[in-house]
DNA sequence: TATGAATGAGTTTTCATTCAT
DNA sequence: TATGAATGAAAACTCATTCAT
């Protein structure tokens, strides 16, 4: 059942709680890593740890809930992105500014298998991969992007990024990855020639990379 | 009591044990971080659980002295690179990547308060801090390293490139950080000229911020 | 919170739980001392070792709760020996054979900071110690009770008496302790005129002697 | 093999460290039981825990050792009281205060199976035990102990009166034994008349529950 | 022989998940 | 449906005992 079929059907105490719950995730995952206690979601929502376990049936489900957020937030920012902007590097920088604002690093990579195995959520992530994967080429034919860029290296910029350093816990307001995000974007653009060392990721190599991982 | 000290007196046995008990906390705290099980570093180390606490009577003392053998190794590096580089970047750069190498952001920030309450590594703490500040410095006032810098933004980018992504536990031959670092360092250039948001973190403003950390 | 309030607040069942739990733990301290391990007293009330942490975060809160509720029953008998008894020797046997039926000594010392630290009980706790200490100064100055006994030699021989002799663990049925504590209480009597050596316990001496313990 | 023929055997600097193991045990298990850590007592001793091992192979024959000196001591003072003191009340006096200053009782009961299966000691502990109830009965004939009281309760009471009330471990310097044992030996005296509640405890009788113990 | 290192079983404590109210 | 109680598996940590140096 996806999320919108789920909060379609659920009576309106019932997913006011969902959507504490989940704000709660998105809280507790940023400071604490997707490992985090689900007693303190369930806590920083106001809601029983019944009640979250009623509307997630475990963690797994919680985390894919937030992914599949994220993940539909940025297809609706890159949409918007190739229609609106100039070009694709303009594109792709809106893009990435986005999911690095979501914090979308603090749940693991993007595109694991947890999300993959979400049957109704493969449109919006096969469009995304597409859009993103398109912009890239694109940029790097325009001779905006940098040499040697995959897909798959922009995505897991965003996952280093967007997840603050371990032990800064409760700092999070004095983390600052928007500042680290423009330094990682100056140096991929074109005006950077030096050769990079390894291999870029594509789309396909990171796909390999999740079907790998084992979370 | 500094690792070289308890080192020297420790029987051959003893000491081959310890060192490999840290040899194995190094892998595991790269793949899982640094709340892994304990059983899984005296698993890999090959010892029991009760050898891996009499040399580290808790979680705490093994990432400090983990912490403390990058350090040391972080300011030899540093030493030679300010004696052997040409100018203050290239020591910088050769100082950060060592670091990278090390995968010392593995263990969360460098300058915690697990070291600083470490008495015998005060010196080599505070000579490496002195160091790469004012070789920061240096490098900004020769005009190549860009603007808005700080010493501790050096340090953060250090964490942030030198851990896997969350997930990516087991995939530690996968991860390319030397290719995230050189793309950020591209970025630290000079020649990039856009000014930054949020604002330069400092030797001081770094410290206050672990102050501020509960672990 | 005091047990009392907690109590009122729980689910029948928990509620139920919670009186087992402490119910196996007064059995289990008697026969072992209050360092037994608290596996066995979940075993012996019949609950997961979880629900014992539940509602006793750790040892220390289910001892101190167990001597709270000494503290209080020691509280209402004193003030019906008061009431009732035609002296002041008389309410204070009657007080102390009520501590050592309760076994009060097998949790170690009646007034340790461990209640002491518990806010709610501070007010039972002054009202027990100011009764038996004017009690005690009362059976002096009518010629009942012995030359230079002060009220913490009364609390120290409830603590002696109340608790069966290591090793005798498993048969506390054969253990006697209102046999002994006759014995102690004629010694206790004004008939009785040797000097005593050592020097007496008074309720300051003993608050200090508290403030000394680590425990 | 006995204290003695041990102690004959052995070279003079072992003969050394087995009596400071000794005297650090009887310390240790004096301020925290017959439980204590070995560890601790090897440690206080100033020998490692192999020296420790090598002259008392496990917890019971350092326990059984040091009970066994204890009975011998006491029925050296047993002895020279019965010669020396004018009745058998001031004898019986005499050793019990012997063995409340040796603090006895914090190994635990002083005849249990781990002294009976020692059987070097056979022929002391039975002479100690047959001059104690001698001398229990003589008192009682002369008219000098309380009716009722059997020489297992005098065990008992040297075992309640010679240890600290558990948690005042390292207090022991504020622990007044010889004061209680006096009020306790004044409530033994026959001018004392009440009849006590319980039944006397014999050597038989303590023999039965010694044999019942599981330690 | 003395030492202290190694081991693993036993305890404490936490937390994901299920279930009764 | 919401709640929070109950459970037990997992992880941290201690310590008795054995064994290599």
């Amino acid at each position: 059942m996806s999320e919108r079929e789920q909060g379609a059907r659920l009576r309106a105490d019932a997913r006011r709680n969902r959507e504490q719950v989940l704000a709660a995730a998105r809280d507790v995952f940023l400071e604490q890593g997707p490992d985090a206690p689900l007693d303190e979601i369930a806590r920083r929502a106001g809601v029983g740890i019944g009640t979250l376990y009623r509307r997630f049936p475990d963690r797994d489900s919680l985390v894919r809930d937030l992914m599949a957020d994220n993940m539909r937030r940025g297809l609706d920012e890159m949409r918007a992105a190739v229609a609106e902007e100039p070009d694709a590097w303009h594109a792709l920088v809106r893009f990435v500014r986005r999911m690095v604002e979501l914090r979308a690093g603090s749940l693991g990579p993007v595109l694991s298998d947890r999300i993959r195995a979400d049957p109704a959520l493969g449109a919006s992530r096969d469009e995304l991969v597409g859009l993103v994967e398109a912009t890239v080429e694109q940029a790097r034919a325009d001779g905006t992007l940098r040499e040697g860029i995959g897909m798959g290296d922009i995505s897991l910029l965003i996952v280093m990024i967007g997840r603050p350093p371990h032990g800064l816990a409760e700092l999070t307001s004095r983390w600052q990855p928007a500042r680290y995000l423009e330094i990682m974007l100056d140096g991929l653009a074109a005006t950077n020639t030096r050769p990079l060392p390894g291999r870029a990721i594509t789309a396909t190599e990171l796909r390999e990379l999740f079907r790998m991982m084992k979370g």
